[in-house]
DNA sequence: AAGAGGCCCTGATAGC
DNA sequence: TGCTATCAGGGCCTCT
């Protein structure tokens, strides 16, 4: 489900909500997530006070007051819902979604605090939590990927230095966290489309253009998708709205036989495979 | 070293 | 109605 920016939205609307708060519990009811929830886990966290909670590309952190840290990655499917005690598990007052209910299924770890509970619910498991027990742990964690592409660090010079000589397309690159953090697979195509560049573009073929196109659009679609509270593509079990209305201005994703949106451009969007991923772009306007 | 492909998992939907 | 196949917003691991 989330890239960067609704991993974004969803930091920004938990950080209102449990600032400051201490953890009076925590229930594992499934260990076993893409990552195993080790056995210790609870008692790591176990009445720690949240500093707050920022982010990393699509990490979560949630950040303690002994200098510790959680991280929560949502995988493809994650949400977090955060509800009252006394609501008997009924409403979500937040989720990316939106969703009124909590999932009946799939509710994996619960954060519980004195009047709220915070809930970790993933149907394919493909997202889990670390615990670092302080900071040059989660720096060391952190240090493996790129640069986000707000960073100072995403810049022509980055650019030259990794993609010259590479064979592989342009797409994968973008989707691959060791270069860039934060892009998945929505924004990929809408930033190769406002690049003008074609998702099969072996990346050693680029030109300074290019690069500074794929600089800019980056930061762009990303803080754009933020602004309007991210993307949501799909709905979840059967609820109704949601806070994400980005996905109305996508340019190219799911747009499969429609019009491209350049204006002069009579072109109609493809959607291809590439590297087991789906990609959407304008065969006319995207060389 | 770099790149391609498989795989982890559940759920929604399309087609028969 | 109920089967099967395909596809999902991610990313790691293995093999060549």
């Amino acid at each position: 489900m989330p890239e960067l920016p609704e991993v974004e939205i969803v930091k920004q609307s938990l950080n209102k909500k449990i600032k400051g708060k201490i953890i009076n519990k925590i229930l594992v009811k499934n260990r076993n997530l893409r990552v195993r929830v080790p056995k210790g886990f609870e008692k790591k966290l176990f009445l720690k006070k949240i500093i707050k909670v920022s982010r990393f590309s699509k990490y979560l952190i949630i950040e303690l007051k002994d200098d510790s840290y959680c991280l929560l990655h949502l995988g493809m499917s994650g949400t977090v819902h955060l509800i009252s005690n006394k609501t008997n598990n009924k409403i979500s007052n937040t989720s990316f979604y939106n969703s009124p209910y909590l999932p009946v299924k799939h509710n994996h770890i619960f954060f519980i605090f004195k009047k709220v509970k915070f809930i970790y619910n993933d149907p394919r498991r493909f997202g889990y939590v670390l615990y670092f027990k302080n900071k040059k742990e989660l720096n060391k964690f952190i240090g493996r990927y790129g640069p986000e592409p707000f960073s100072p660090d995403f810049n022509l010079n980055y650019f030259r230095k990794y993609l010259a000589n590479k064979e592989k397309n342009i797409k994968n690159f973008l989707l691959d966290q060791n270069f860039v953090s934060g892009i998945g697979n929505i924004y990929a195509s809408e930033i190769l489309f406002k690049s003008k560049i074609n998702p099969h573009t072996k990346a050693k073929y680029l030109n300074l253009k290019n690069y500074k196109d794929l600089i800019l659009y980056s930061k762009l679609v990303l803080e754009n998708a933020i602004k309007d509270g991210g993307s949501t593509i799909r709905d979840f079990r059967n609820t109704s709205g949601n806070i994400g209305k980005f996905q109305k201005k996508f340019k190219v994703y799911g747009r499969e036989n429609k019009k491209c949106l350049n204006s002069k451009c009579k072109g109609r969007i493809i959607k291809k495979i590439i590297s087991n991923r789906s990609s959407f772009f304008c065969n006319f306007c995207q060389k």
